[in-house]
RNA sequence: GGGGGUGUAGCUCAGUUGGUUAGAGCGAUCGCCUGUCACGCGAUAGGUCGAGGGUUCGAGUCCCUUCACUCCCGCCA
C-alpha cells in the first residue's frame, strides 16, 4: 500500500462507503462554516470534498492552512444525503470525513489563483507555469498533447514505422529559417546549429535503407513568433519513406489525420479524402495556399470585363491598362444587409492597406442592374458576364479588388475570411483538411530578381528528366504538397530528389556552383551518390494538431513551458547571461552595443 | 525592423469634460457562522496609477519619450 494514498481523488463512489481511505493532493478550496470546514482535494485526477468540524483537534489548524497546499488526509468514506450531492464531479455522491491530515508541501500566498475560470496575463502564467498548469483546462490541454503523440506513435509503429532519433548539434544550412548556433569548445571559432527539421537526417536513413522512418522530433528555427507559431522550437511527427510516389504519402497521412481526429475530437470532418488543390488553383480561389476549406466563398478573376467598352469604371480600367488585374468575392443573397454591413468591409480594407474594396447587388427589375457606388459604371450585358463568370444570381451582391497579382492575392485572401465571418458562414464544428499540390519549384525574388528555391530545394521535380525546360525554371513545378486544415498549414512535404546530377543543375538555377553544393549539403550529396533510393515524406506540426484538437488559438495554450513572444522563458531565466570563464573557453566575446 | 491593443492593490477590473482622501470583486489577515460545493456576514491591511519628462493652480486622466506584455506585417525553404 502507498504510503501517500489508497484511493485518487477520482476514484471513491457510494460504494466505498465506510471504507477508511487516504488520499493525497491540493487544497483547490475551502469552505469555512465556523464549526464545520468543506475542503476539496484534488490531484490530476479529480476532486474529492473532505469535511471536518471543531470536534477535531486539527479543526483550526487546517481551516488555517492556504490554499494549495498539498495534504495528506485520512478518513472514512460517508454516503451524502440527497440534496447535498454534487452532480458536477465524479466523487459527488460522497465525501471524506477526516480524522488526521498531515501537511506534505507547504504553500506561500499564491501569485495567481489556480481555482477560478479567470483568464491571466500571459506573463504571470509564463513566470508560474507550475500554477498554471494545475489550472483544469490547461492540464486538460496537456494530457490531451500526451495522449495524442502515444496514438500517432502506436498507429506509425503499426504502419511498420520504425522511430529513430537524429542530432541535435549539426550544421547550419544556408537555404530557410535563421539557425540557433551552438559554440564548439573542442572546435574554437566553429559553430553547431540546432536542427530546422531533420531534413538531411531522414534522407540520410533512407539512403541508409531503413524504408520507414518516423520521428516526434523537435525543430528550433530562429525567427519572430505569431499565435500559432512558439519562437524557437517546435515538434513534428517527422516521417519518410522509401519507394514510394507522392500518393503513397498522402494515403498515409491522410489515414493517420483521418484516425486521429476522429478519435479525439466531437467535430465533423468535411473530407475523408482530402481535395487535393494545385498551388495555382489555390492561389487564384482562395489567394493563399493554406485556404481553409470551410469558408464556401471563392475568388474569381474578372480582369476582362474592364477592357469593355460598356463598362465605364474608369479607376479600375487605367489600372488594368497598366497591368494591374481585378478579383471579386460573391456574397450569397445579401441585397438586404444594410450599407453599413458593406461599408464596414470597405473600409476594413482600407484599415489593411488595401485600395478599398468596391461593391454592388445585382438587381433584376425588367432588366439587370447593379445597385451600390459603382453599379452605374456597369451595362446589363457587362452584369450578365460577371454572373456568368462568378456564378453569381440576382440578389447576391460582389465585391471588388484591383491590384498587382501578389496585392490582390493578399487582400481577397484576407475579405474572405473577413467576410465569411462577417457574415457568419463559417462551421466552427467541422474540419476541412485539403491538400495542396504542383508547388513551383523555383520562384523569382521580389527584391533580387534573382530565382531561388519556392520551397525544399531537395524536392523532386515534376517530369520526366528530358522534358524538364531549365531554360524557363519558374515553369518547373514540384513534387511538393502542403497538408492544410482549416486554413491552418499543417505541415509541408515532399517527393525528394535522389539523383546528385539532378540535384546539382537545380542548385545551379538557383544561383549555387557544385563546389557550393558539394561544401553546404556534403553529406547528402555524397550519400545520394552511393545506391539512394526514391524517397519522400512530410512533417505535420504536432503543436498545431494539438491546438486544433483542443480547439486552442495560440499554441502556448497546448504547450507545457512556452516562451513568451521574445524568445524568453519567464520562469527558468531563459536567454541569460554566461560568465567569464564559459566564454574564454568558447573563444568567444561579447560586442556590447554603442 | 514596422503597425495596432493593453499596462491602476497579490489577481481580475472600474475610474465621467483634468478637480476633495484613487474604488469594487477575489485573495490575504482578524472576528462570526455545522451542509457548503463561486458558501454567507462583518472588519483590517494592501497603491511609485509601468517608468521618465512636460503642459497646468491642479494629471490615473492631456502631450512627448521610454519599457513590458500581446496581436498583426515583415520573417518562418
Amino acid at each position: 500500500m502507498s504510503k501517500y494514498r489508497t484511493h485518487k481523488c477520482n476514484e471513491l463512489r457510494k460504494s466505498d462507503v465506510n471504507k477508511n481511505v487516504s488520499i493525497s493532493g491540493w487544497i483547490n478550496k475551502k469552505r469555512d462554516h465556523g464549526n464545520l470546514l468543506f475542503v476539496d482535494l484534488r490531484d490530476n485526477y479529480g476532486i474529492t470534498q473532505c469535511i471536518i468540524d471543531r470536534e477535531n483537534k486539527n479543526f483550526l489548524e487546517l481551516e488555517k492552512t492556504q490554499l494549495e497546499t498539498v495534504i495528506k488526509v485520512n478518513g472514512k468514506v460517508v454516503n451524502r444525503s440527497d440534496e447535498t450531492r454534487n452532480k458536477d464531479i465524479e466523487t459527488g455522491e460522497i465525501e471524506v470525513v477526516i480524522s488526521e491530515y498531515e501537511i506534505l508541501g507547504t504553500c506561500k500566498e499564491l501569485p495567481m489563483p489556480v481555482f477560478s475560470d479567470q483568464e491571466y496575463a500571459e506573463e504571470i502564467r509564463l513566470k508560474y507555469r507550475f500554477l498554471d498548469l494545475r489550472r483544469k483546462k490547461i492540464h486538460e490541454n496537456i494530457i490531451l498533447r500526451s495522449k495524442v503523440i502515444s496514438y500517432i506513435r502506436n498507429e506509425m509503429t503499426n504502419l511498420g514505422f520504425l522511430e529513430f532519433q537524429t542530432p541535435i548539434l549539426t550544421s547550419s544550412s544556408p537555404e530557410g529559417a535563421r539557425d540557433f548556433l551552438v559554440p564548439s569548445r573542442l572546435n574554437p571559432g566553429k559553430f553547431y546549429a540546432l536542427p530546422q527539421a531533420p531534413q538531411q537526417f531522414k534522407q540520410l536513413i533512407m539512403v541508409s535503407g531503413f524504408d520507414k522512418y518516423f520521428q516526434i522530433a523537435p525543430c528550433f528555427r530562429d525567427e519572430d513568433a505569431r499565435a500559432d507559431r512558439s519562437p524557437g522550437e517546435f515538434y513534428q511527427l517527422d516521417l519518410e519513406m522509401s519507394f514510394v510516389e507522392q500518393e503513397d504519402v498522402f494515403n498515409i497521412v491522410e489515414t493517420l489525420m483521418v484516425n486521429t481526429f476522429k478519435n479525439f475530437s466531437d467535430k465533423k470532418l468535411m473530407y475523408d479524402i482530402f481535395p487535393k488543390i494545385p498551388y495555382s488553383e489555390a492561389m487564384l480561389m482562395y489567394g493563399s495556399d493554406k485556404p481553409d476549406l470551410r469558408n464556401p466563398l471563392i475568388i474569381n478573376e474578372i480582369t476582362e470585363i474592364f477592357n469593355r467598352e460598356d463598362v465605364t469604371f474608369d479607376i479600375f480600367k487605367k489600372l488594368v491598362k497598366s497591368g494591374f488585374k481585378v478579383r471579386s468575392i460573391t456574397t450569397k443573397n445579401t441585397k438586404d444587409k444594410p450599407r453599413s454591413f458593406f461599408d464596414n468591409i470597405d473600409k476594413w480594407a482600407k484599415d489593411q492597406g488595401a485600395s478599398g474594396l468596391a461593391y454592388f447587388t445585382f438587381e433584376k427589375d425588367n432588366k439587370i442592374s447593379a445597385k451600390g457606388p459603382v453599379g452605374k459604371f456597369f451595362s446589363e450585358e457587362a452584369l450578365l458576364e460577371i454572373m456568368k463568370i462568378t456564378k453569381s444570381e440576382v440578389g447576391d451582391s460582389i465585391f471588388l479588388a484591383c491590384g498587382k497579382q501578389k496585392e490582390l492575392e493578399k487582400i481577397t485572401a484576407l475579405a474572405r475570411d473577413k467576410i465569411a465571418n462577417d457574415l457568419n458562414l463559417i462551421d466552427d464544428n467541422t474540419f476541412a483538411f485539403c491538400w495542396i499540390v504542383n508547388y513551383p519549384m523555383f520562384e523569382k525574388d521580389e527584391l533580387t530578381k534573382k530565382i531561388k528555391f519556392s520551397h525544399n530545394p531537395f524536392s523532386m521535380p515534376q517530369g520526366e528528366l528530358k522534358d524538364i525546360d531549365f531554360e524557363n525554371p519558374l515553369d518547373i513545378l514540384a513534387f511538393q504538397y502542403d497538408i492544410v486544415c482549416n486554413g491552418i498549414e499543417l505541415s509541408s512535404g515532399a517527393i525528394r530528389n535522389h539523383k546528385p546530377d539532378l540535384m546539382y543543375k537545380l542548385f545551379s538555377i538557383a544561383g549555387y556552383s557544385k563546389s557550393d553544393v558539394d561544401e553546404k549539403f556534403s553529406g547528402m550529396i555524397n550519400a545520394l551518390s552511393y545506391g539512394a533510393p526514391p524517397h519522400g515524406g512530410i512533417a505535420p506540426g504536432i503543436d498545431r494538431i494539438v491546438m486544433l484538437l483542443a480547439n486552442e488559438k495560440n499554441i502556448r495554450e497546448v504547450t507545457m513551458f512556452p516562451m513568451n513572444q521574445n524568445a524568453q522563458d519567464l520562469m527558468m531565466n531563459a536567454p541569460s547571461d554566461i560568465n567569464q570563464e564559459q566564454l574564454k573557453e568558447l573563444n568567444l566575446s561579447i560586442k556590447t552595443k554603442n
